[in-house]
DNA sequence: ATATTAGTTATAATGATTCTTAATTTATAA
DNA sequence: TTATAAATTAAGAATCATTATAACTAATAT
């Protein structure tokens, strides 16, 4: 299942003529198994069985030419490093504030907003970012057991 | 007008028992007239006439303690530094992708989102983030010209 | 007046990301 | 096939926003 995104993706790189070095290759693939929006340190910690050699440039050069080509998403905090996001179908993300998990979830897209965002700002309005903030489940158990 | 406000402010600092030492009281009226969003840097170079032995420590610090109590909120962006904004009133923002303007928008909060989040997510969702992007006014009109 | 606490300053440390340079690999052309 | 050009990598230095530390100062409480 995962193989055919892979592959798909892949295609995507040639089309766009990209070379598909083993590195490119294997923060590709480990990035569509991902399920945890991985930072690029965890990416290259991930890899450097694989590949004790790469450096951590190598791993942000990838990620920076799989976000051009639009097969990455940059996911961006405050503080905390970078997180990235192979999933490129529209969706939201739900961040849990006490571990830090990052969960997917889908929600028709909010054009409302953006349309009524350019009659107020005058902007032309190209895109919008929204996230909610809380508790993941696990947490929430966590907490109550503590009483 | 904003005589008011100032005033407000220096009264919650009061009952919450934080010290209105004149590097504070500088960075809360700095922030309370600017509409621009600053960052930490363009407050510290803003009041550095005014205070010239000031560090940017002491600006960073009386930014946390005026975001703890809730004063001030913090606007944090991938790659550049934070942005700080005075206006506690429940408002989103629109960020120029060309000039890096963000201007403030009013939009009925997206309450259904946040319970719709917190049904397909199981978290305990406390609050949201959202803005849009695109092109401001003034970019757009420049862009225009170049033709 | 003295002790305690909070705040400020200067500077060092941190840490994620980017930059630089040289080496290496890959693609293209002769 | 060989030569040349372009892309990619690796290693480490540099950057830069932010935080931590330590010494000093001001405010507050006893
Ligand atoms: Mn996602
Ligand atoms: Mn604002
Ligand atoms: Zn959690
Ligand atoms: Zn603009």
């Amino acid at each position: 299942m995962s193989e055919k995104r892979l592959r798909q993706a892949i295609d995507t790189l040639k089309e766009s003529g990209v070379r598909i070095t083993p590195q490119r290759h294997a923060v590709l693939e480990y990035l569509l198994n991902s399920m945890v929006h991985p930072t690029a340190d965890e990416i290259y910690k991930a890899l450097e069985g694989k590949f004790p050699n790469m450096s951590v440039a190598t791993v942000y050069n990838n990620l920076r030419v799989l976000k051009e080509i639009g097969l990455v998403r940059e996911l961006t905090y405050g503080d905390a490093s970078s997180r990235f996001d192979c999933n490129t179908s529209e969706h939201y993300h739900a961040i849990c504030e006490s571990c830090g998990k990052i969960v997917d979830f889908h929600y028709p897209p909010l054009d409302e907003v953006e349309s009524l965002a350019e009659q107020v700002t005058g902007f032309d309005v190209s895109h919008h970012r929204m996230e909610v903030y809380g508790t993941c489940e696990a947490c929430q158990q966590v907490a109550t057991q503590k009483h």
